[in-house]
DNA sequence: TTTCAAAATGTAAACGTTTTCATTGTGCTT
DNA sequence: AAGCACAATGAAAACGTTTACATTTTGAAA
C-alpha cells in the first residue's frame, strides 16, 4: 500500500478508526486522497453479509400522497446511509416470487411494507417467512394476528370519523363512500370509521352508497357515476383517498354539477395537489413525510438490533387533522 | 452437496445449463428445490462485479409525468432482471459526492439521467468520468459536446413550437411562457421552440413574458400572479410542464379569472391529472412510458457490451402530440 | 535497565460464488 | 480394441473486504 502499511490497518482506519494511532490514520487518510481509492461496497457487502439496501413495498409510487411518504423515507434513509429499492403492487410486473427471492437471497436488509395486504405482503408476512428479514408496516393498521411487527400511521378509523362528521356537521345525511380495494387495511379502517359516524348519528346508509373502487382515478369516476345515478343520490361524497377524490371531482364535473352547491365533496390524505384543485378540497391530513420518516428510522432499528420488544408491539400513532378548504358545503334545501 | 456434486457443477447448472448433462442437472434441480438453496446474491454481485441494479436520476419523483417515465423504466428493468435505486436532484439529502462514490464504488451497473444537467449529472458526464460507467440521457437533448452518449427523448423545440403555434392559430398574440429553472435541458429547448414560433408569427415578446419557475406548484403560482399582474397581461399562458400548469391554473382562478374565457392555458407533458382538472388541460402529450422503456433497454445495451456505436450517436426521438381539450380558447375581444 | 500491560499493527482465514485448468468419462472412428 | 476428440465434472484459485489471532511496538512502572 502506498502508505507502507497493511490492507487490515487501512481497513481498521475505515471502520474503527479508534484503533489506529493518529499518525498512520494520516498517513493512510492522505494515501487514499492520493490513490483515488473507494472500497468496493459489493465485497463490503458480500464479507458483512448486509447491502445498506432497504425495499419499500407500495401501492403505487403514482400516487402522490406515497410519494410524499417516499420523501420521508428517503430523507431518513439517506441521513443513515441506506439506500431504497422500490416497488409497486400495483404495477404488476414482479411476482410476489421474484420479490421473496430478492429478499431472502440477501438483496436488501430490510423491508417497509405499506401495502401489507398485497401477495408480496402476505408472503412477507407469513409464518413461515416470519422474522426471516426485519419488517416495519406504515401507513395502516397491522392485522391482529400479526402485532409481533412495528407499525406507524395514523388512527384511520377515528380519521374518516371525524371527517364524516363534519360532513353531517354541515347538514349531510345522505353520504356516499368511494373506498378502495377489499384487500386495502387502509381503506376498510376508514370505511369503519365513516358507517362508525353515520350510526351514531343515526343516518341510515342505502344499499349501494358504499363502493368499492380501485384507488385509481378511473376506478373513481366509475363509482362516481355509480353513485350519481343512485335511485337516492347522496348530497356528499368521501373518497377515502384524494387520488380518488380527484377522478371523483372531474366526473361530477362532467355530469354538469358543481362542486360544492350540488354535491359535496371529502378526501383523505391531503396530498399535494388537494389545495390546489377546483375547487380547494376539503380532506383530512396525514403527516405524509413524518410516517415515512418514521417507518424508516424504526426499520434502521430493527435491522440494527436496537428494536425495543416492548415498544415494538404497540403501532406508533401519529396524529391527523381535519383541512376545510371549498369542496363542502351545507346540501341544497330541496334535499 | 446434496446432489452429490461438486459447488462448481451446482454453479454450471443455473449459469450455463448447457455445460452440463441432463442426468445431473435434474438432480440438481431437485436437491436445490428439496434443499431450498437460494444463492447469496452478495457472493455473486461481488464475483461478477456486477450488481444488477441501475440508478436513476431525476428531478423530482413527485411529478407524475416522472413516474410514468419510471414506470416504463421499471416495466423494462423487471423484465431484465435489473433493480432500480432512484435519486431525486430536488431532494437535496444526497450531495453529488456521495452519489458519485455509489457509483465508482460500483453500487450500480449503470446510470440513466432524466435530469442531466444537476450537479450530479455533471458529475457523471465530466470529462474526468467519462465512460466510467453506462449512462443513457433521457427526456431531454444531450448538450452537444457529451453526444457520444446515447439519448431519448421527444422534440422538445418542435413540440414546444406546435404548442405555441396553436395558441396563436386560436387568436393569441400575446403569450407568457412559465418555464423551468436555467439548468434544466429540457425546459431550454421548449423555451426556443417557443420563441422560434412566436418569432415566425411576428408576435413580439414583452420583457417579463417568460419566467423561470422552479417547476413546482408553488414557483408555477408565483409566476403566474407576476404575469397577471404584468403591465400588458397575457391573454394566453403556456406552462412548459403540466405540473406547473395545475400550480398556474390554481393562481389564475384565485385571481377570480376563468380559464379559458378570461385567459387560456397551455401545458406540456399531459400527465395522468391533465384531463381530470377543471377545466381539462390542453397540452403536449409525451410518450412517457415509452421514454423509460427504450431508455431502459438502452441503458442495458450499454451494460451488456452490445451498444451500437453508430447508434449511439444519434438519439433517439420519440413523438408527440398535441392534446386538445378545454383550456384553450380564443381570447376575450377586448384585447 | 528490565519487565509488563496495553496499544498498534500485521498475518491469514473466511465469506460464497465463478471460472480456469486439469482430470475423468463417454462415445465415436478406425 | 485402440485411439481420439470432446463432453462432463472436480479441484482450486480468485474476487476485496473484515476480523480473529498473533506479533510487534510503545510507554510506564519497577
Amino acid at each position: 500500500m502506498l502508505a507502507g502499511v497493511s490492507i487490515a490497518t487501512v481497513s481498521r482506519c475505515m471502520n474503527a478508526p479508534s484503533k489506529v494511532s493518529e499518525k498512520t490514520r494520516n498517513r493512510v487518510s492522505d494515501a487514499i486522497a492520493q490513490s483515488g481509492y473507494v472500497p468496493n461496497t459489493l465485497a463490503q457487502s458480500f464479507r458483512r453479509g448486509r447491502t445498506n439496501i432497504v425495499m419499500v413495498v407500495l401501492p403505487s409510487i403514482g400516487d402522490p400522497f406515497f410519494t410524499d411518504v417516499m420523501k420521508g423515507v428517503r430523507a431518513a434513509a439517506d441521513a443513515t446511509g441506506y439506500a431504497i429499492l422500490i416497488n409497486e403492487t400495483q404495477l404488476n410486473t414482479l411476482t410476489a416470487d421474484q420479490l421473496t427471492t430478492m429478499v431472502v437471497s440477501k438483496q436488501t436488509d430490510g423491508i417497509i411494507l405499506l401495502a401489507s395486504m398485497s401477495p408480496f405482503g402476505n408472503q412477507v408476512l407469513s409464518a413461515q417467512n416470519q422474522r426471516l428479514l426485519p419488517v416495519v408496516i406504515g401507513c395502516e393498521a397491522v392485522a391482529p394476528e400479526l402485532t409481533n411487527y412495528p407499525s406507524v400511521h395514523i388512527d384511520n378509523k377515528a380519521a374518516a370519523s371525524d371527517a364524516t362528521q363534519y360532513l353531517i356537521s354541515q347538514g349531510h345525511r345522505k353520504i356516499g363512500l368511494i373506498c378502495g380495494p377489499e384487500n386495502s387495511l387502509l381503506t376498510k379502517d376508514r370505511e369503519a370509521g365513516f358507517r362508525m359516524a353515520m350510526d351514531s348519528a343515526r343516518c341510515p346508509i342505502e344499499n349501494g352508497w358504499v363502493i368499492n373502487a380501485d384507488l385509481s382515478l378511473a376506478g373513481a369516476e366509475q363509482a362516481t357515476v355509480a353513485l350519481l345515478n343512485h335511485c337516492v343520490r347522496p348530497s356528499a361524497i368521501f373518497c377515502t383517498t384524494d387520488e380518488m377524490a380527484m377522478g371523483c371531482m372531474n366526473a361530477v364535473h362532467r355530469a354538469g354539477l358543481k362542486i360544492p352547491q350540488d354535491i359535496s365533496l371529502m378526501g383523505f390524505d391531503d396530498n399535494r395537489y388537494a389545495a390546489v384543485l377546483n375547487p380547494p378540497l376539503t380532506t383530512i391530513k396525514q403527516p405524509a413525510f413524518e410516517i415515512g420518516e418514521r417507518v424508516m428510522y424504526r426499520l434502521q432499528q430493527e435491522i440494527e438490533g436496537e428494536g425495543d420488544p416492548a415498544l415494538d408491539a404497540a403501532p406508533e400513532l401519529l396524529g391527523h387533522e381535519l383541512i376545510i378548504r371549498e369542496s363542502v358545503a351545507p346540501p341544497a334545501l330541496d334535499t
